[in-house]
DNA sequence: CAATTACATTTGTATATACAAATATTGTAA
DNA sequence: TTACAATATTTGTATATACAAATGTAATTG
């Protein structure tokens, strides 16, 4: 993808703002793939991310703040995005008894089952993304991107 | 910054999901610290984004396809990103005289006025966020990007 | 132990976004 | 020239997101 092409500009953009805008499209075509695969499973890509926390809890359950504080993208109300995975029954909430202002979420069977299927179409898609790079180019690509400051 | 730290995983990340997370954390680390920068001048990136469009067509009105294609993030709904704009004294929108399906979008005298103060800060940002990078890393970057599929 | 502070989540409000349907206008073809 | 298709935008609806305020609970301090 050529960056004037796509968003059709005649005029030379610097490099620094031309890296930036790069990243944006990059970053936006990266979700709109995603989320065309998740369609079929009418979840949102946050939904699907919450989902794998979960997972990769193996049983332990999590509150909201270790959701937060894993989540790719930071919600500002998490607590909405998980009613949204109680009312499809792949999450469960129960208040922490150890510490009642918390609450513990899990996941639940029929989500695991859900979220194996949704694996498949996301590594697919993941790795049609990438198939244009060999592995020294990814870790390349990583390494730079390590140098945004945060 | 690193991801596995980020997202908390002590798992070991597969290369190319990993790429496609640190794409995303730093794109929305680009988000934020845009959206900072331009919270003072109460706009979002979006209507920032229309209005250094609009500037671009230096004279020449732009109607809502035109924006749309050019946009970073595709708006589903140019519409009532333009109303705002148009709220705020930025824009200007008339039907076209040629063709009545359409309007012509211009920038107001003071949607370039306010613009103009805006790329100082958007500019510090984009620069603050890539001092890092020297101008060959930076060209690097481009590249590899270029190689994602769009 | 009452008052205050800190913590964790929920709710309210405004705006943003995605998608589909509706509206208005123009072009075209029988 | 009427009917139909194509174009350009707007509107409706549902969901997503950002931010601030409210709620409920726990810990701390005088």
């Amino acid at each position: 993808m050529n960056v004037e092409e796509r968003i059709k500009t005649s005029e030379e953009i610097p490099l620094e703002r031309r890296t930036i805008i790069h990243i944006m499209l990059v970053a936006n075509g990266i979700n709109e793939k995603l989320a065309i695969a998740l369609k079929p499973f009418d979840i949102s890509i946050q939904q699907f991310n919450v989902l794998r926390i979960l997972r990769g809890q193996n049983g332990k359950p999590a509150n909201l703040s270790t959701l937060n504080k894993r989540m790719v993208s930071k919600m500002s109300n998490t607590t909405r995005l998980v009613d949204k995975l109680i009312l499809k029954g792949y999450v469960e909430r129960h208040t922490c008894p150890s510490n009642r202002r918390k609450v513990e979420i899990n996941i639940t069977s029929k989500g695991l089952d859900r979220l194996l299927k949704m694996d498949d179409v996301v590594s697919k898609t993941e790795t049609e993304m990438l198939d244009q790079f060999s592995e020294h180019e990814l870790k390349q690509l990583n390494l730079l991107l390590n140098q945004f400051k945060s």
